[in-house]
DNA sequence: CGTAATCCTATAGATTATGTAGGGTTTTGC
DNA sequence: GCAAAACCCTACATAATCTATAGGATTACG
């Protein structure tokens, strides 16, 4: 399940999506199209400027702005960010991966299954971007 | 990703589904080989057991056993009993739909693709039965 | 009857998710 | 310059969920 600050996240980047070129968005103005808590939205885009999804501008006239063009930034990549791995299993995330110490013969076969599962997901999340979302 | 009781739940069915036909197998014989909680795999194999997945017999001889043969005990069966909904939103989930009030144009853009994530995931987490497992 | 096993429910403890608080810093426009 | 607008930062609070444990009650076999 996607979590709120994902949800969040992905209307808040509709809205920056579509203002594409048009200079920095504050969040007075995001939050004015998609009601939700400022500060944790805040947040949530802090993160994603930190992870150069986003880029900020500070002061009067200032605000967030995409650092790509909407068709270049997926949903695995935001996922990514504000959710942690896209696989069912640590032991077979691509970008989280982590050895599962207790992997006998029999959660081995279950590894292979779940790395099924992550690819199925991942040809989706990867290949739908922003722009699919607008 | 999944739960650490669905894990357990799929070692556990793993050696349930090995024993097919020889009768019941009680949890200190599972535990011998998949080394855990013997309380925690209690309640677990009591939810799936509710849930028509497997049948017990009390007393001594008695134990646990599945219900149908592994090959029509899909994935997605005991990930919906122990993790909920396999969908990425409630609002595209096929067995534990509820409404998103907030669903204006922009999360509904999400929605079309959350549930080409889910179909994605299902196809797998259908085909895969417990004897894919073994 | 004694032992082996499941059955049941409550709750404890740990972790994560969600959101809030309270300021600090930078920039702009007058 | 200075005030307002905006982002920046971090810690904390709260709630929910996950993981596991406890302690018995019930049933069945020999």
């Amino acid at each position: 399940m996607l979590s709120k600050k994902s949800q969040y996240a992905f209307r808040a980047l509709t809205t920056l999506a579509r203002n594409e070129g048009k200079g920095p968005l504050p969040i007075s103005k995001i939050v004015k199209e998609h009601p939700m808590s400022v500060k944790f939205l805040e947040t949530i885009l802090l993160e994603l400027r930190k992870n150069d999804i986003l880029g900020s501008k500070k002061g009067k006239g200032g605000g967030y702005f995409l650092l790509r063009p909407p068709e270049e930034i997926s949903l695995a990549q935001i996922i990514r960010i504000l959710d942690g791995p896209i696989a069912p299993l640590k032991c077979v995330s691509l970008n989280f991966y982590e050895r599962c110490d207790d992997c006998n013969e029999v959660s081995c076969g279950l590894n292979k299954l779940m790395a099924e599962v992550r690819d199925a997901k991942l040809k989706v999340l990867v290949k739908r971007t922003l722009r699919d979302l607008i």
